[in-house]
DNA sequence: CTAGACCTTGTCGCCGGTGTCAAGGCAACG
DNA sequence: CGTTGCCTTGACACCGGCGACAAGGTCTAG
């Protein structure tokens, strides 16, 4: 399988693989013609790195993902190295759902007190009652 | 007062300053001699910006809670159209609260499993029963 | 007069994952 | 033989909010 094809079927870009293989993490062959070559192997694993892109993982992060999958292993969740980093994740987005939700909390009372002031203002000015 | 006290009091840098001025947020007159020179009010209006910088607002949208200081209200809150971003960011923190949560879950279930998988690979290692 | 502290404008770099274009090689079909 | 389509490497662009540096002007104290 050459580039073109299995960045079809992969849902992605040539451009996006080549890039990947800069990354150290796609490791294709290379036909007499210096084309690059994959099996169907590569495949899985660009689906590893697209799923993991899609949560918010850096490439950084994917590497020991695909170096499990590529140790033989069906899921390339299964390894140590994958399982720190999916703590390190797992802490990290907590932390980030604290502060997104104080974030969210401080917004609301801004809005909410904006909006008090204007009716207030609004009433005043034509001195209605409360 | 010039750029560098500025700078200092309101905890920033004079490069920073001068960003925001290319950006419209920040208006300094010119002394003789061409040097920047800001009223106090620009203190408020700096503070302001970097108040809702550090919650995740950009430059842009920014730029209605300053003319609202500007216009001489004592919060950037209360103008109409402050309170349309601060709707819409309301809206989008939400928003991504919850793709957030859902990549949470995601990973969380994900961890398990693969803890899971580890432990009873250890299991059947080692001869053990369940 | 000079050193030093401040100011000016202008420019490049960063970060990450891609889009996009350029200039050129290789293969297959007519 | 030429066209078409896929491949190659290389390089610029983007986005946002700055940091950092260069080359030069200005003011003040000694």
């Amino acid at each position: 399988m050459r580039i073109g094809e299995l960045a079809e079927r992969a849902g992605t870009s040539t451009r996006t693989l080549r890039y990947y293989e800069t990354q150290g993490l796609v490791r294709p062959e290379r036909s007499a013609n210096g084309y690059r070559v994959y099996d169907e192997a590569e495949l899985r694993v660009v689906h590893e790195i697209r799923a993991l892109l899609a949560v918010g993982f850096g490439l950084d992060d994917i590497r020991p993902f695909v170096a499990c999958l590529r140790a033989g292993h069906s899921s390339g969740d299964v390894c140590p190295d994958s399982v720190a980093v999916l703590r390190r994740k797992l802490a990290e987005v907590d932390a980030y759902l604290d502060r997104l939700g104080a974030v969210r909390r401080q917004l609301h009372d801004q809005l909410t007190q904006a909006i008090a002031y204007r009716e207030e203002t609004c009433f005043r000015k034509r001195g209605l009652p409360r």
